[in-house]
DNA sequence: TTTACATATGGCTAACCAATCATATGTTTA
DNA sequence: TAAACATATGATTGGTTAGCCATATGTAAA
């Protein structure tokens, strides 16, 4: 057994894991999932909220919904997201004491 | 009170998260830190285990450290590393567990 | 001190990505 | 149906970055 079959992990679930926290690592979408942790909101009102362009937030929910972190329903005009994991956030809040651990 | 100051976390924090899932977001800079779990470890064989340019780990090893995540002591010409931050790796494991979950 | 070994560093480039703009799609109201 | 509203989508672009190459720096042995 050579050094490179002692591997701790294999390299799939290492592009999973990159994948999650590539996604998690932006401002505007850490912003939305902190935002959607609140309440459901609307595209239009967290746009409002963040200060952003309609289709920016747009475009950063695709990518929160395709990583199955956020859904959304419709309610007549407006399609209003939630949060569809909170195992994601147990991990944000850890994060969050470990950086103003850090920052001390 | 308007809807912008009931944001529930600052600009700044959600800055200092977003860098530090950055840097745990490559797959490169991952595989490393589970490598460095299991032993402290030179650039040199970083480099081998991974399959890699010594250049590219080492460059990926400043990062690592500049973010804190990575410690490193000269053992005559070699440059060990070792975890500098094992906070981290109870999230990466939560991230294991939630990404095989994901997977399912 | 010269040589060999080990790591770090700077310049470069290709690939990736967030935001913007323009516009399409979908829904409700007049 | 037409108009207004709300969101989604596609094309484009500027900024970021991982890896490569060449080379500098640091350490130890001959």
């Amino acid at each position: 057994m050579d050094i490179k079959t002692t591997s701790p992990i294999d390299k799939e679930s290492i592009l999973s894991i990159s994948k999650l926290f590539k996604v998690i690592s932006d401002p505007t979408r850490l912003s939305v999932l902190f935002l959607l942790q609140k309440k459901e909101c609307s595209v239009g009102n967290i746009a409002i909220s963040l200060d952003m362009e309609q289709s920016a937030i747009s475009h950063q929910l695709k990518t929160l919904k395709d990583a199955r972190l956020v859904k959304s329903r419709r309610e007549g005009k407006s399609m209003l997201y939630s949060l569809d994991d909170l195992h994601v956030f147990s991990i944000l809040e850890q994060v969050l004491t470990h950086v103003n651990e850090l920052e001390k």
